[in-house]
DNA sequence: AACTTTTTGCAAATGATTTGCATTTATAGA
DNA sequence: TCTATAAATGCAAATCATTTGCAAAAAGTT
């Protein structure tokens, strides 16, 4: 079921696009586009944040990164498909990502009750993280 | 389980929140912010956007008002679902609501395995719906 | 009605995202 | 390796959804 990722050919491999991915791959949660800016200038990169949109939205079009908004935020996050499920802290905020996704068992009944054809998903979860359940208990 | 959804004491009931309501009762899918606000003008109302904004930013607070983003968007879409789990037609926007939430199960693994006190979820699920299914095939 | 608090309208600000254009770079072919 | 060409980048300016400050209007209370 797992397929590795590539980049159509008709795109070129540029080292700035590279480089998005690799911190796309390094994070363990979904993140800003301007998280992703910063974190190749403090990299050493002399990157454009316009030139991070371009690849974030190219990217995104081909399948190859997902977009997504959390819940009160007003500005989109990009992640490798195989991190959309998460676990946020009320608290602090705190992101854990919930692998094993139990939604795949579930997909194949909702298909069949709604008749949709499903081609994506998210699930949020919302709680308090352990250490906040210590610190405001 | 049902829940009639009313707004909070301390908020005061306007005739533009009002409005506002009716014209997400009347959508029977998600809208953006702009499109309430010109059906409120059409509808002779002479009501402003920053009061839609602000309305809707309340309403969606205290739960009254579903908040999301259609694939490929980048402008919010407000709808009343009465619910937090739904399928949305990426092509047409229609929201379906899951009943008997798949979530609930898994809750209790979630919690054991992350040590967090769950206090709410979301799950959105993505595709196209039969009638779009038939109207793109 | 008078009073208190919330909400509105309007205009200006914000901030994420996009775009135009000149310049650089990746890739294919000679 | 050198060249041609399309694709991608940097930079600055533009867009446009959303937010905010403030004075005036409306809602809920006594
Ligand atoms: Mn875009
Ligand atoms: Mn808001
Ligand atoms: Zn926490
Ligand atoms: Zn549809």
């Amino acid at each position: 079921m797992e397929q590795k990722l590539e980049i159509p050919k008709k795109y070129r491999l540029t080292k700035q696009r590279k480089a998005i991915l690799e911190i796309l791959e390094k994070s363990d949660i979904p993140i800003h586009a301007k998280e992703i800016f910063e974190r190749l200038k403090k990299g050493g990169w002399n990157i454009n944040l316009s030139t991070v949109y371009r690849n974030l939205d190219m990217l995104t079009k081909e399948g190859l990164v997902i977009k997504s908004y959390m819940k009160g935020e007003d500005k989109a996050r990009y992640a490798l498909p195989d991190k959309k499920n998460y676990l946020v802290c009320e608290k602090c905020g705190k992101i854990v990502i919930i692998d094993n996704c139990p939604f795949d068992k579930f997909k194949e009944e909702l298909k069949e009750v709604h008749q949709f054809e499903i081609t994506g998903h998210c699930i949020e979860v919302y709680g308090i993280c352990p250490e906040c359940q210590e610190k405001f208990s």
